[in-house]
DNA sequence: TTTAAATCGGACATTCTTATCTTAATTGAT
DNA sequence: ATCAATTAAGATAAGAATGTCCGATTTAAA
């Protein structure tokens, strides 16, 4: 998963601040509208548009169409709701349990010259991104302790 | 540093092979052609010079022309080389250490929603990138106990 | 019923990554 | 000197990721 500018793609990472707003307003069960998703997380307005429907299609956020329309998330999804299932919204499966080196598939018994470096490391971020709600993402940023924009 | 298909850009993960196999072939002192190298990593030849040749401005292999010619790694290189070396020398900085949501910089200070998710994992990435060294992963090829392709 | 506010969806445009092709430069052997 | 083998380097092409545009659709309210 591993790019030239941090570790997910660039639509991979506005899907997860996009989320993640839409989670704070869903705290307090509030639909936000497209455009003020894409001010606050500093991203595209109509490429913001694209990744919102990726995951209303996924089945993460829910949105309403027309006036007083806008995005929300019901407080279930919120709390049921991992970063694994985000990432694999945007980017596939692939991009966390994908081979370093490209191989078809990571095995254990043929294993490529970065298995065993890479497996440990790997193995960390997937227990991250299915351990960590979506809820306490908005909640840390509803607390100002994290940011999405700088 | 995550993409749709493993953990480096494709770009990287043929550096990786490809100096792993230059550098199972400097275990015995030996200078490897280009199209040895392109076939033992099944990587395309073209594409495979452009990376070597990165690979030889970082000054981590180095290369003979005409007859005879090849790339080799000095013993001293061989042992002296990390994995960081390689990554940097391919896709830069950024890919090991910037903000997961695409700030300008990770910071403390100014936290993005994922940094206190992501930051163990980096670190524990970053240790091991620059605490294998390549002979580490030639010698491994070498003995057979890990592949540089399927 | 008309209108304005929104999302939806597909086509299009741009930029970055990956890959190829071609020509030059270098070197060892004849 | 000439030739064949080999890397170097630049131009170009193909593909994927990123980003934009516009018309269609839906909805609430006047
Ligand atoms: S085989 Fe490559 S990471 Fe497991
Ligand atoms: S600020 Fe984003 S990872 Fe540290």
């Amino acid at each position: 998963m591993i790019n030239k500018s941090g570790i997910f793609s660039k639509s991979c990472s506005h899907a997860l601040k996009a989320a993640t707003f839409v989670g704070k307003k869903g705290l307090e069960n509030k639909a936000v509208k497209l455009k003020e998703i894409a001010e606050e997380i500093n991203s595209p307005l109509a490429f913001t548009a694209k990744i919102l429907q990726k995951l209303v299609k996924a089945n993460i956020i829910e949105s309403n169409r027309g006036a007083k329309g806008g995005f929300f998330i019901t407080k279930v999804n919120l709390k049921k709701v991992v970063l694994k299932d985000i990432v694999f919204a945007i980017d596939g499966e692939g991009s966390y349990s994908g081979c370093a080196l490209g191989f078809e598939k990571c095995s254990a018994s043929k294993p490529c010259a970065l298995h065993f470096q890479i497996l440990p490391i790997r193995e960390k971020l997937k227990e991250t991104l299915v351990s960590t709600t979506l809820k306490d993402l908005a909640r840390a940023v509803d607390e100002n302790n994290t940011f999405l924009k700088e």
